[in-house]
DNA sequence: ACACAATGTCAAATATAGTATACATTGATT
DNA sequence: AATCAATGTATACTATATTTGACATTGTGT
């Protein structure tokens, strides 16, 4: 898949959280500092529970996190002139 | 990991869409019929990705579609005491 | 200049999400 | 009762998310 179509800020929200670091991070989530690190870069897209884990330690709604960016999807490109 | 702790109203949401069949919101999100039966069961946690997709098709918020049962999280109640 | 903490990156391994194929069951229609 | 569409389920397979371990880089403090 290479890179999403998926948008985070978390970067920008773990140093709104006092300067939070990866490891930190990554340690109250339950995954590896390395996971952080794609996320946050966007190699990959996370499960919807790390997702929704990730928005429970900042205490924002999920979708204020991620933003899905639909007009680069492939599939959707693909797609839209059948719909 | 088995069963996680996402529900979800997605069966509920295809009959509002005018009875729309597993089959053509799979084709729709471009995954296989059984990818969305595991999704509706709570087999397992989509990706972020195709969970932005699937809420984009309904046209309703993910997190109306999703919702996170962080009581039943076994990461979350193993940490619980350390925060 | 040295040390150290935080981050970026890479490659190989494991776990889990998603596919392909096939078959059983239920419910509606004729 | 036969047919057909929609759903549930199972198993083996492929793709990708996540881990593990290791090393390079950048920035900051002393």
């Amino acid at each position: 898949m290479g890179q999403t179509h998926i948008n985070n800020n978390i970067r920008t929200l773990r140093f709104h959280k006092g300067e939070m670091t990866q490891q930190t991070l990554a340690d109250e989530v339950g995954v590896t500092r390395q996971t952080i690190v794609a996320i946050e870069k966007g190699k990959y897209s996370p499960t919807l529970e790390l997702a929704f884990r990730i928005a429970g330690i900042f205490e924002v709604p999920l979708t204020e996190i991620f933003t899905y960016n639909s007009a680069e999807d492939k599939f959707k490109k693909r797609n839209q002139n059948l719909r």
